[in-house]
DNA sequence: TAGCACCTATAACATCGCTATATGAAGTGA
DNA sequence: TCACTTCATATAGCGATGTTATAGGTGCTA
């Protein structure tokens, strides 16, 4: 009756949980459903599994990571801001395939298991931020910016989930998007001749850093810290 | 045995239905435990409800609105981007004050009662919106703008009832408001009391210095000396 | 062979959302 | 006053759910 006879019954369980949790938009999946499917008996998932969750979020470990990031739907660019709407977009596509598995993610309050999900899909966004930010690219900390733009992401992508597939407008996905990211982002798109910031990017960043405190003094550093600081600074941004 | 005695059995249900919801934290609440509360019986229930959902929507009817525009929380500026950062505010603040009938509401998938509640929590927004549209504030229309602020106000709530309450930065709030408040708004970017958004290019820049001296340590400082120059880094980025 | 983990099945438990059916209360018209 | 209707509540139970106590294999090591 299933199509998975020769697999070991934990990875039947496995793909039985996912294949239902795709199919069947919107509406629970029981612990019968998948244990039919997978052609085992109760006792074997809770013995692989601990319970419902457990089994869910091994789906999703199995699934999310390389859906989200994997060879077939991103390759990184180079260009950090970008990577970071890839990242975006791929994580709606994620959402919008996955409705159930999604909601089971970030729709849900257990505050137990919930926050080590959500930290992975921040280390993705967090990851390129720290890139964008090494070219000078943000004016806020790649943690602060991956937040920010993860949460209005899960709120995009869940907003569109709830509408029928018919009627969904992407407008609103590519709107938001570009609005937090030009919120943390410090400059204009980068050009498309624009030189991509390798290894002199610390030079770069300490001439930028150096030319503003011309102009600006901050209060944080008395004037011998300050000094001691524009000389080092100077020493870095001579480097080459 | 309960406290209700005097109310009716319609009022005894939304009553019982909305302290269990606020107070027990995360874990789903039974009809049976609300039934009991409320001291009837089940078809009491399913007679005036509906189901459980048209019982957990009633509730939300009663509070909702009240608790995001009402007279307590709420009073029109006049000045409609005002507002509607009062809006997400209250409507924050709800979300953290009712995490389990907030996530009820906006982090299910059920596509077929979530909109209208999504519609009613939109209603509010695209009011204001309009408002802003007519004072020529808005550079796309009300209803773009009010499902993408929306989207943002959801995903931050969730993201926020979602971490422990002591660890909570509301940074990530304001900071994405105004990501999706200055996109939609046609003015230059200005904050609540007028002022110009944004970080000094002082603050840009050694943040940015900062993020590249992570990937790439220069052999032109000693550690010692290292050290103490991305104390004061980190002390000069943390102005604002 | 004996023993010992590991894995799985039988059978059931407690609880869930929900309802077929019946009973009481309250009004209405004669 | 007496049916008759209508609304509101209760009794009792259904089917489905997540989960588990118990026991039976199965294969490996000694």
């Amino acid at each position: 009756m299933n199509s998975h006879g020769q697999l070991p019954p934990k990875a039947r369980l496995l793909q039985a949980a996912a294949e239902l949790l795709a199919n069947s938009a919107g509406k629970p999946v029981s612990t019968r459903q998948i244990t039919e499917l997978a052609g085992v008996t109760a006792p074997t998932l809770y013995h692989h599994f601990g319970d419902k969750e457990g089994l869910f979020n091994a789906v999703i470990d199995a699934g999310f990571e390389e859906y989200v990031a994997g060879e077939h739907n991103f390759t990184p660019t180079g260009r950090p801001l970008v990577d970071v709407r890839q990242i975006w977009d791929n994580h709606l596509k994620f959402g919008l395939d996955n409705p159930q598995l999604y909601s089971v993610m970030f729709g849900n309050i257990r505050p137990e298991s919930r926050p080590a999900r959500v930290a992975e899909a921040e280390g993705f966004m967090e990851e390129m931020l720290e890139k964008a930010a090494a070219a000078g690219q943000l004016c806020v900390s790649p943690q602060e910016a991956a937040r920010s733009i993860l949460a209005a992401n899960v709120g995009v992508t869940l907003m569109l989930i709830a509408e029928p597939a018919a009627e969904r407008n992407f407008d609103l996905s590519d709107m938001t998007r570009e609005a937090v990211i030009s919120a943390v982002s410090s400059e204009t798109e980068l050009d498309a001749a624009g030189a991509p910031v390798g290894a002199s990017s610390v030079v770069v960043a300490a001439i930028a850093l150096n030319a503003a405190l011309e102009s600006s003094h901050p209060e944080q550093l008395s004037t011998t810290e300050l000094k001691m600081f524009l000389e080092w600074l100077d020493r870095i941004a001579k480097t080459s």
